[in-house]
DNA sequence: CTTCAGATGCTCT
DNA sequence: GAGCATCTGAAGA
């Protein structure tokens, strides 16, 4: 598989949220590979995007790996039980990324099932399938990233995105779960298969 | 299909 | 101490 190089990560984090779409993300944490096709998006700007956790570069503990360069992966906890998968842009000291909310599985199925149900995906219930990976904290479950994959570097061999005929055709919406973000609720900066 | 409450702990002020 | 880039199961339409 193609593992996408750097230079793919360094451009416009608008860009790089819909061509992220279609593509494969390729986990080695565990014993096997996992393969997962990204469905869906968000893109993050720190200039001025209150929903962004460096809005206006401000720098804490939690967002200093969204100062690393592009192609550096960005996990952090939410809501004290799910962790949230970004995939840091742009070159170093543009703290944006991109939000990986939704996923359709590839290689690996039993164990994305296993991480998440414990049981084989033949064991699933229709409607466990149907919300399989759609959504960032099963994500992250399913593929067993916590913060101890904080700041892996995306070109490495752990975590990195392959290859892959990009969509027919691409949704755009409003970005979920920031009803905080005032006039950045409203930016279209959803992006889903 | 929809809404709703509760879980749970870290980070930032 | 408040709030969070969420998920689940239960209950209602």
């Amino acid at each position: 598989m193609d593992k996408l190089p750097r230079e793919f990560y360094l451009r416009d984090t608008l860009t790089v949220a819909r061509e992220l779409l279609g593509k494969l993300l390729v986990c080695h944490t565990g014993k096997e590979r996992l393969v997962c096709r990204i469905a869906e998006t968000e893109a993050y700007i720190a200039a001025n995007d209150k929903a962004c956790h460096a809005y206006q570069y401000h720098r804490t503990k939690r967002n200093e790996v969204m100062f690393a360069q592009g192609g550096t992966a960005y996990i952090y906890q939410i809501y004290g039980m799910y962790f949230c998968l970004n995939l840091v842009t742009e070159p170093k000291g543009e703290p944006c990324a991109v939000l990986i909310r939704g996923m359709q599985p590839v290689e690996g199925t039993d164990v994305l099932s296993r991480n998440r149900f414990g049981v084989p995906f033949d064991d699933l219930s229709p409607a466990q399938r149907k919300n399989f990976l759609n959504g960032p904290g099963k994500v992250c479950r399913a593929l067993r990233l916590t913060r101890e994959q904080n700041g892996a570097d995306l070109t490495g061999n752990m975590l990195h995105v392959a290859d892959a005929p990009a969509p027919d055709r691409i949704n755009v919406g409003t970005r979920i779960g920031i009803d905080y973000a005032e006039e950045a609720r409203d930016f279209p900066w959803r992006f889903w298969i």
